[in-house]
DNA sequence: GCAGAATTGTTAGTCACTAACGTCACGCGT
DNA sequence: ACGCGTGACGTTAGTGACTAACAATTCTGC
């Protein structure tokens, strides 16, 4: 039951990303992408709250900072924060449609573009503090918990990048190195 | 010997870093700023590119990178990272003047607000371009390379942040802290 | 003091984004 | 099927960041 707004917002969607993937984000007006949908701008600021969210929006779970606090609180922060996240990441795995097609071309987009990265960053401070709480609330101190969460966003933006940069590197492979990269090995 | 450029420059900083944190950042225009410096909107922007470089510049050297080349190529890349930086952070510390009051206030003023701690992230990419260069020059995969890099950046960006938060957190315990958080501990 | 160079000002324009308010069409109940 | 209320959409007018082109000013070496 795809509702009006729905299919909008899709239209809206569709075509902005095909204006950015042809000419350019930046050599893309709004206007021009509402003309060619059909749409005044209002209703495409009414769709999404600015020209970037266009191509940043996706709900990377804040579910990623349950599977966090659900790690063994004998762990230490960082080996938390890892492990939830690859858990995580292989529970989206399943109900796949996230490493689709969409996803590649957004991040292509968002790959090349500074400001953009700063943006998609930024949207994923949400799931950053989410993780600092939950570790936080284990009992770790503020900076620390901080410090590992800011860690882990990192690495994995980065890897995302990397999946937009490079056509064959699949985002699975990606977000595995990434927290591999960040793994201690066995402790003494 | 400090030039006409640099005396405008400074003037132009100093009223609006004063306006920032007494109004808020978006509610100060540029041409408020300007008018209050005795200049015109132009000169604003020709000696800051961006109203939010006012803010968001200060020269994170990239002699960040160099120290984490110096390190023994025999650690893992997140120890070399690790160890770069805190020697990095020791020989910044010791021409102090970093960790003066205006970085302080800096701090405080884009730490409150997303779109700035997104702009200062953005920043801080060309540090992190160089240490996975750096790392990826001594041998390390692309993918290990910049997550490391992301992670270290992420941890220190983090702490940062916590810095322009809290008045009593010193930097130099932030980023030794935000190390610390990383640190693997013995290996076996 | 004067010529040339660097710095700044003026003006006019583009684009992202917002507020207020009017209008129309969709889908819901009857 | 048909009206009607609500939500989706449009229009207009405006603000603020930022740029280009060119004119005017101040500064500096000689």
């Amino acid at each position: 039951m795809t509702t009006r707004t729905e299919r909008t917002r899709l239209r809206i969607l569709e075509i902005a990303l095909r204006l950015f993937a042809a000419e350019g984000y930046d050599a893309v007006p709004v206007t021009r992408i509402a003309d060619e949908a059909g749409v005044s701008h209002m209703t495409f600021f009414r769709h999404f709250p600015s020209k970037s969210d266009v191509v940043v929006t996706d709900p990377y779970d804040p579910l990623i900072a349950e599977f966090v606090r659900a790690q063994p609180a004998g762990l230490s922060p960082l080996e938390r924060g890892r492990r939830g996240i690859l858990e995580a990441w292989s529970r989206i795995a399943d109900q796949s449609d996230v490493a689709d097609d969409s996803v590649r071309l957004r991040l292509g987009i968002v790959a090349t573009h500074p400001g953009l990265r700063a943006r998609m960053w930024e949207s994923q401070q949400v799931t950053q503090q989410a993780i600092a709480a939950a570790l936080a609330d284990g009992g770790t101190d503020v900076l620390e918990a901080e410090a590992v969460a800011g860690a882990l966003i990192g690495a994995l933006t980065s890897a995302l990048f990397l999946v937009g940069a490079h056509p064959t590197l699949g985002m699975g492979d990606a977000v595995a190195g990434a927290m591999r990269a960040l793994d201690p090995g066995p402790q003494s």
